[in-house]
DNA sequence: TATATTTGCGTAAACGATTGTACATTTGCT
DNA sequence: AGCAAATGTACAATCGTTTACGCAAATATA
């Protein structure tokens, strides 16, 4: 930088005041402090003309508080958690807080180091999908004290709060759907498995199959990608028995779904019914609107925003584990067996 | 935070050597200053063993070093810059950076205020797709030497570095397209009318026609917005003579046309032809593919950060202006008039 | 007028790391 | 042995804020 940055001691000593009463008038506590209107005045004016801007990290080092949180998220090219982050980051910016985004990359290694990073950060809170069943090092955070939510993904067996989906509930609510068609023969093709919301979903899925007497299905794949949709598809439809319809657990999933249908000149609903989890506005564009069960995305981050900035105000606030209930929207990619 | 934080003084007096010592050792510089290697070792394994964690705004107050640039784009829910963030979220993580992203939501105020925050938090770089034709702000940081790229979306006639595409070949050739397949009547509904992409394309398109003699031609909308391309496509819709093609300045702008088209019971391409900027996994599942003018977004956002760190590492490096040719991509919504 | 209270502001010490300078000790060389 | 060079480490200032404490002047009260 060519300009000398200014600093409250310049404007201390133009105006001829402290950099005490500066500090007071420049951060709000003027009145606190009773600081006369006329330094106020005379403080306000000096900082506006030399073009003062405050110092974050020496306010920050000095008070501890770097009005920072920390978003991570398996991968921010899934649409999913696109839109998750989109909201995070526009919620806790209400705060005037900001928000540092990190993608762990479905990698419990980079994930770990993230946060190690970001702890050197000073991060007044943590807002998370864990990418695995590595609890590990979350638990050790939030055991220091530091606000830690889970969003989407998030550990049932420990006291971590988070806000999710009821995805059992979602799962079984797009089984039945099938099952209510007629569909007897059905595969679910899941993403990472040792995720919570993967977990809920194919126990939702079996049982209500189960529960239907129907035991003629499988749960298939390992990954909350395009790829692994595409290539589990591929895989199903070489079998002897297909099924006669698919329910990929997310949206990434079902675009691979589409695409082995596609080449395979498998046509939706008419040959193979497709049902997914996860809403996306171009779902309704496509050549058959996708059925899917919708979550609350937007209501998913505020919630946990707002249990973060509660837990900042008040530490003895004890944030809950919530699960929103999904909606199922029923579009054109179900058919009716006879 | 229940646990006493450990600094550097901690590993200091635990080990019986200086601050200074176990700084030169931690920040890896103790070959540089001869540190031996006993000494090396002693800091290292209470470092670990006290879990010492560093404390950055400490260093960064010191240093003046924030090791964070700063990303902002006009709206993180436009799939196109969602995917713009999560590639340069990446890249710049590479180089040991975080990032800082914050969405302008297409208002130059909220731009404004948004680059203050940031330059009170020290950033060394800024990558930005400017929402308005309001330079001043930008070009003022810029001048005081602040690394400065523009990506997208940037200004023509100011000495800024920018990385984006040839917006004008792009929409040349989509023009082109459409016109080779017979069309003569085209309506182009555009984007924020004051942003460089917006006009060239515009240019490129009017050009174009001119060119080819046809007249019957018009450019409607303001915003890269799904419910501007759903209301321009009603309007235009309910005019006494139809445009036989739509040519939409971006995928959200389509998804609007697509919306409309929809209602009004309209096929693409039998009745309408469709060709849209931007490209999107989803567009090859599409009721009818969409054609596009694809552009290369991470080839984008690697030269922008390749530029901005080559800026970091030698402050007279001096960053182009580079256009990237985009690619168009045929598919089936532009159908051939006779 | 003397004392108590309020008003208005300043002194100086932190916060935790980095670094220019300097000094002791050891080693190497003649 | 005597001196230079190499080796290993420490002191203390500094970055720009915030804040606990304290004091003077102005005003109110008796």
């Amino acid at each position: 930088m060519a300009t000398h940055k200014v600093s409250i001691t310049d404007i201390a000593q133009k105006t001829g005041l402290s950099t005490t009463t500066v500090s007071r008038v420049l951060s709000g506590k003027a009145e606190q402090y009773r600081i006369g209107k006329k330094s106020q005045q005379k403080v306000k004016e000096a900082a506006k003309e030399m073009h003062y801007v405050p110092n974050h990290f020496a306010a920050n080092l000095r008070t501890g508080k770097s009005n920072t949180i920390a978003l991570i998220l398996p991968s921010l090219s899934n649409p999913f958690f696109a839109s998750i982050a989109s909201e995070i980051n526009a919620e806790i910016r209400r705060f005037g807080y900001i928000t540092i985004i990190s993608d762990s990359d479905e990698n419990p290694e980079i994930e770990k180091m993230e946060l190690e990073q970001l702890r050197a950060r000073n991060i007044e809170g943590l807002v998370i999908a864990p990418c695995s069943d590595h609890w590990e090092h979350i638990q050790e955070l939030y055991e220091e004290g530091l606000p830690v939510v889970c969003v989407d993904r998030y550990f049932e067996d420990l006291d971590i709060p988070y806000v999710s989906t009821d995805n059992y509930e979602g799962a079984k609510m797009a089984t039945r759907h099938l099952v209510e068609n007629g569909h007897k023969a059905i595969s679910c093709i899941q993403g990472v498995r040792s995720s919570t919301p993967n977990k809920l979903r194919v126990k939702g899925f079996t049982e209500t199959m189960n529960d239907a007497g129907l035991h003629d299905y499988s749960v298939v794949g390992d990954d909350f990608t395009v790829q692994n949709g595409y290539l589990e598809t591929k895989l199903l439809l070489q079998q002897g028995k297909r099924p006669t319809a698919l329910f990929a657990l997310s949206n990434t999933i079902a675009m691979g779904c589409m695409k082995a249908l596609k080449e395979e000149n498998i046509r939706i609903p008419d040959d193979i019914s497709l049902i997914t989890f996860d809403e996306h506005p171009y779902l309704d564009y496509l050549a058959t609107p996708l059925s899917c069960v919708a979550q609350p995305v937007s209501d998913i981050s505020k919630i946990a925003i707002k249990f973060l900035f509660a837990k900042l105000d008040n530490g003895d606030f004890k944030p809950s584990q919530v699960l929103l209930k999904p909606k199922i929207q029923i579009k054109e990619s179900v058919g009716k067996m006879r």
